[in-house]
RNA sequence: GGUCCAUUCGUCUAUCGGUUAGGACGCCAGAUUUUCAUUCUGGAAAGAGGGGUUCGAUUCCCCUAUGGACUACCA
């Protein structure tokens, strides 16, 4: 049998930057399309004209870019659905609208917000819907040729729902399973305003679905009490529905309720994909990519809050993550946001990222210091410390000695590691390693704990007194693949340093 | 307040009636290491509570509790 070819769509609304529970609805769509090879379009939901924020359709789209998450058609890929920004689409959803209201299906309605607003307050619980809607001003209460007056002389209306009474509706959840809601409670929800000419939220999100062939809606939770209106607008249309899912939501690591775009800062992590600068604030919140995490790391770590393989893989792949990826196994409650894990996926990624990039990526960093060394040497020095760090810039505080020769000694290391006899030692191995001719790492070693051994010198006191004074600290890689690095030159310099100062 | 959704270690989760309830992050301990890390090994750590159904419930049903979402001429 021919199944219709899935299409999926990521629907975000340009009102600022890109929420990482969005970014990990954008990648569930994706892995679905792909594993059914289907197509996933980007749609911008623009119909709000006042919570429009310049600069944020950019954003999703490039830090989307960056995770790897590809669309194959939409806003700013092409496609034969077009156009695929709502505020563009006017005219197809007043078409819509009409079609609504010739069939009865919906009415128009001409209170006011403040009408409403005062109706709320006098009536506790107050909702438009067939028990109040006979007692509003609408095309339901009003005469026709009134409706056309009010319509002329320029009054607002909106274009609500006509909700029929309990009836209990069912919502397929590819997650959740069947969700069953009475009518009774929905509201007769606007669909349409004529003050900006567009519709809301919902009408919009059907009509689009539905003429861009949209075979399969995931989403998050918070759609789901939404979920019964849009069964309700299909079943209206004389339409087929799309198949629903409904995403559990990622919850703030302490406490309680949703990510929220402040949690980040306030927590201090990221919870948007790239940094992103308020047009209106001039507020800078921090994003993973600036932060220093691998796009690969930040898919995975994504992937599995909320979903698992089944097995006891935590180390997946895109293209393994496309294979293995269920919508059924997907949890059904809300996952907090764990920003240790992340940072674990993070140092996963960077052992297995090559030298030669982590070089490409640290060298900036170097600059930012203040120095700069050849390729090859950054390569040599990263494959020495890169198992230490979660994070590129974190190579700094591993490496830095590596390039910058220490002025001051660790105090604690001081006491612990040089000794009344060091500087003695020390004098005596400087003369020790003058004479070495071959410097590499190993024959280095060797001379060096043979005069160690001919001596009868205790090897901890002698080699940790050396690292003292090469590195400044008690840390660092294996001690001659250091001098091997520093040359002959520089390793005296700093024994010598060293004896100077700590005497 | 109303409606809906959810509930396994601190956190992310596995289990699709019978398990010593498994893994991962984090934490603790030990081993390795000339240092610091990494790594390795081990450890502590969970079925919200109460009723049913069943020979047997973490698993199925109900109630309660708790958490969350929604409740706009926002998405």
């Amino acid at each position: 049998m021919s199944e219709k070819k899935v299409r999926v769509r990521f629907a975000p609304s340009p009102t600022g930057a890109l929420h990482i529970g969005g970014v990990r609805t954008a990648l569930y769509n994706y892995l679905f399309a792909k594993q059914n090879g289907g197509d996933m379009i980007l749609r911008i939901e623009d119909t709000d004209s006042n919570r429009f924020v310049p600069g944020a359709e950019k954003y999703i789209i490039e830090s989307l870019e960056w995770l790897g998450i590809k669309f194959d058609e939409g806003v700013n890929y092409g496609g034969n659905y077009g156009p695929y920004r709502q505020s563009e689409r006017r005219e197809i959803y007043k078409k819509y609208v009409d079609q609504l209201l010739d069939s009865g299906k919906a009415y128009i309605a001409f209170d006011t917000p403040e009408e409403l607003d005062a109706k709320r307050n006098e009536i506790q619980n107050f909702q438009y819907d067939a028990s109040t809607r006979q007692g509003m001003r609408n095309s339901l209460t009003l005469s026709s040729e009134e409706v056309d007056d009010l319509i002329k002389n320029g009054h607002q209306y909106v274009v609500r729902m006509k909700i029929e009474p309990n009836e209990d509706v069912v919502v397929k959840d590819l997650i959740r399973g069947d969700v069953v809601i009475n009518s009774s409670i929905l509201d007769d929800k606007v669909l349409y305003k004529s003050a900006d000419q567009l519709p809301t939220y919902h009408l919009a999100n059907i009509v689009d679905d539905h003429l861009m062939e949209v075979t399969h809606v995931i989403r998050g939770e918070e759609w789901l009490p939404s979920a019964p209106l849009h069964v309700l607008l299909y079943r209206a249309f004389e339409w087929d529905s799309p198949e629903f899912a409904h995403l559990p939501l990622l919850l703030k690591p302490d406490g309680n309720g949703k990510l929220s775009k402040r949690d980040g800062d306030r927590l201090g992590f990221p919870v948007f994909p790239l940094e992103w600068k308020d047009p209106k604030t001039g507020d800078i919140s921090s994003g993973y990519r600036e932060s220093g995490y691998l796009p690969e790391a930040v898919i995975n770590f994504l992937a599995l809050l909320g979903w698992n393989p089944g097995n006891n893989q935590e180390l997946l792949s895109m293209s393994e993550l496309i294979h293995q990826f269920s919508l059924t196994n997907c949890s059904k409650s809300g996952a907090k946001f764990d920003y240790e894990k992340g940072k674990w996926f993070n140092h996963k990624y960077i052992q297995t990222t090559s030298n030669e990039e982590l070089a490409d990526m640290f060298e900036p960093v170097m600059a930012e210091h203040g120095v700069s060394a050849p390729k090859d040497t950054i390569v040599k020095v990263i494959s020495m410390v890169k198992d230490r760090v979660s994070f590129v810039k974190d190579l700094w505080d591993q490496a830095s000695f590596f390039f910058v020769a220490p002025t001051s000694y660790d105090e604690k290391t001081r006491k612990k590691r040089w000794k009344a006899d060091s500087a003695d030692m020390m004098t005596q191995l400087m003369s020790v390693i003058s004479g070495v001719e071959n410097f590499s790492s190993e024959n280095t070693e060797a001379i060096v704990k043979a005069w160690i051994e001919e001596n009868g010198y205790h090897l901890g006191n002698v080699m940790n007194a050396f690292r003292l004074a090469l590195v400044g600290e008690g840390k660092g890689p294996h001690i001659f693949d250091i001098t091997e690095i520093l040359g002959k030159e520089e390793t005296i310099r700093r024994l010598n340093n060293a004896i100077l100062v700590m005497g």
